[in-house]
RNA sequence: GGAGAGAUGUCCGAGUGGUCGAAGGAGACGGACUCGAAAUCCGUUGUACCGCUUGCGGUACCGAGGGUUCGAAUCCCUCUCUCUCCGCCA
């Protein structure tokens, strides 16, 4: 959340930033809100100090008189506190309930625009690969190849689950580990991290696991949910700690399940692999210094690069428009990877993200450090893809394959893998 | 899953209704002593919010939430977590 001190002051700011988000929230309803409950605030204070004050009068020796004087103010006051409270927490809930909703400021420098074709495209990489024959997509290569099986996961689980068979286990594993290692030499710490997490945390993180539109899964009987992202579970880590600043940056690596509804999410941008309820992510996370948070949004996305440049796919790197912007996000960068099956002739299809949440998310989950003034402030929290494991095997079967059915394995997996080529079943 | 014990400030630990935001100790910081250090002595040392704003005043917080009371760290209820023992289990 953003600091809801900050709502009258900059309240132009906020408005036009919603603006540009293409949201819709009443502001003014909030800043009411904001000042009905500082004024029951106030007033709830002021009778708490009288009660307090009277409380200590009966510490000494009274008579029966005096006493029975005293107790009687006491019990007044004490109801009368006992309804501006009830009305303060209502206040106060549905303040923070709506203010809550309000998205985090935008980078000036984000483009402006309320849908995804207002992006900014930063730079290509690598160009797609010509081949001499019509490509397959990555449904058909999985099926010919006996790698993905739709069919029988639809039966057993549900549509958009799938079984990986094969060497595309492999391939998975080795796409996995080969991504892990390109993290930890740029001294990431590593995790594998639970795949629930509680309600509280993914509202601090920002998602909505209620409600009609939510892609979050929730567990029946228990304050819970199947994490869509590590970002829930790492950004969830130090969770209402004060962290040493020396301790700053903190940077984490973590391999998850990632569970989506996928609500309504259909078409032929949602074949196959490319949106699915369960898939394998290694995410990374950023704790640091607000003056230090643009420097590693760079980093991650020059890691996702890596990681995508080392396994010579043709990609683009898109700056997300403000109306594409997920509300905790301050700027989000895209990688999208050429993939020859997707659409008419190929297309380019988002595979990873890297979100700048700045101090939204440590706000709403008080995760701060100590200062050199010993003041305490929020830290800033950055997440990003190191590797969808699925949106990235689709990448590698659809731009490697051959004209005779098989597929190559792209070379910085090879020693992941064991084999350099996926044969074609006879 | 069964039985028992516990949860207090940065840490250890005292505190069974008002004198407790909380004894005592440790640690940290500042100062004195010292050529310097150790030891010793003195002082300071939680967080959040609100109001006037060099500073001061107020409110809340002793695992969490509710209750009793004029007044709760202290009494009652519920929950969570930790530890020990038993059972089960990958």
């Amino acid at each position: 959340m953003i600091d809801l001190r900050e709502l009258k002051e900059r309240k132009s700011e906020i408005l036009a930033n919603i603006k540009a988000r293409n949201m819709k929230i009443n502001l003014d309803e909030i800043i009411e809100l904001q000042e009905h409950r500082s004024t029951l605030l106030q007033q709830t204070e002021a009778l708490r100090a009288n009660r307090n004050e009277n409380a200590a009068k009966m510490k000494g020796k009274l008579t029966n008189e005096e006493r029975a004087v005293l107790i009687e103010e006491g019990k007044a006051l004490k109801e009368e506190i006992a309804v501006l409270e009830s009305e303060l927490r209502a206040v106060e809930d549905e303040y923070l309930r709506l203010g809550r909703t309000i998205p985090n400021y935008a980078h000036p420098d984000a483009p402006l625009g309320t849908d995804e074709s207002d992006y900014a495209i930063l730079r290509h990489v690598g160009s797609p690969p010509l081949f001499s024959f019509t490509p397959k997509d990555h449904v058909v290569l999985g099926e010919e190849l006996d790698l993905i099986d739709f069919d029988t996961a639809t039966r057993v689980s549900g549509p958009k689950f799938y079984y990986l068979k094969r060497e595309a286990v492999v391939l998975q594993m080795a796409l996995e580990r080969y991504a892990l290692d390109i993290t930890l030499k740029r001294g990431f710490t590593p995790f594998i991290t639970p795949d629930i997490a509680r309600e509280e945390i993914l509202l601090g993180i920002g998602f909505n696991p209620r409600g009609e539109e939510s892609n979050i899964y929730t567990i029946e009987g228990m304050d819970a949910c199947l994490v869509g992202t590590a970002e829930i579970t790492l950004g969830g880590y130090y969770a209402g700690q004060v962290l040493d600043k020396k301790d700053l940056p903190i940077k984490m690596t973590g391999l998850s399940h990632c569970f989506r509804r996928e609500a309504g999410a259909a078409g032929q941008y949602s074949k196959g692999l490319y949106r699915v309820h369960q898939f394998s992510k290694l995410e990374l996370f950023v704790y640091c210094l607000p003056e230090d948070s643009e420097q590693h949004h760079r980093e991650l996305l020059a890691i996702e690069e890596e990681i995508f440049s080392g396994l010579g796919i043709a990609y683009r790197v898109v700056d997300t428009c403000t109306g594409d912007l997920g509300a905790p996000a301050y700027r989000k960068f895209d990688i999208e990877a050429w993939m020859p099956g997707r659409g008419e002739n190929g297309e380019y299809g988002e595979v990873t993200s890297t979100s700048n949440c700045t101090d939204y998310q440590a706000r709403a989950l008080s995760i701060r450090y100590k200062d050199d003034d010993g003041k305490n402030h929020h830290v800033h929290m950055l997440n990003g893809t190191a590797i969808a494991l699925s949106r990235a095997i689709v990448a590698v079967l659809e731009n490697y394959q051959n004209e005779d059915g098989s597929i190559t394995i792209p070379p910085a997996l090879v020693p992941y893998t064991g084999f350099d080529t996926i044969q074609p079943r006879n």
